[in-house]
DNA sequence: TGAAATTTTACGTTGAAGCGTAATTCGTTT
DNA sequence: AAACGAATTACGCTTCAACGTAAAATTTCA
């Protein structure tokens, strides 16, 4: 399961990704950050619109966090240490 | 150099600080980007209403990508292969 | 396959991002 | 300390995300 992403789509794919993997529907999602249906919807669909909030309170609430990598880039033997 | 983030401050943060590592200004994003410096500058001091747009912008300028990853999850030896 | 659950889309409203432009503040260097 | 570049802030304007509510479309499963 690769969870890199460089466009609203890849993220949008992930955090779904990651959802289902959960068994959580939408609104599982909606009730525990108080954003509308609608909205994980049109995130989830590579909207880049979405404020970087509503992404980050999805992602909380999938116990998700970012890293910030350079591009291509696989794991590097210096990131371990 | 820990870039990880789940906040958007810890992700402006890093923003500022790959940019400086590249030696490039605000100025020089902007170019690179077609933003305005002060939107630049909004999202290194860490707005959450920035755009996701605007994020994945900034970042493709710098040639960086997302990695989504588990809180707390340090780098797992079965990332590596 | 048909009902139930889930997801997507719609519409009017509100708040704010990002724009152009420009001034102000901060930092660095001589 | 002065001066120059860089970063932050301001103001009016336009555009649109997310809201509440609800209907339509899609998927799931008895």
């Amino acid at each position: 399961m690769d969870l890199s992403a460089r466009t609203a789509e890849q993220i949008g794919e992930a955090i779904r990704r990651v959802r289902k993997a959960r068994g959580w529907t939408q609104g599982d999602i909606s009730a525990r950050t108080n954003l509308r249906v609608a909205t994980i919807s049109s995130l989830e669909n590579g909207d880049a619109g979405t404020k970087l909030a509503t992404l980050l309170a999805v992602m909380a609430a999938l116990g998700l966090e970012f890293r910030l990598v350079e591009r291509g880039g696989s794991v590097e033997i210096e990131d371990i240490f």
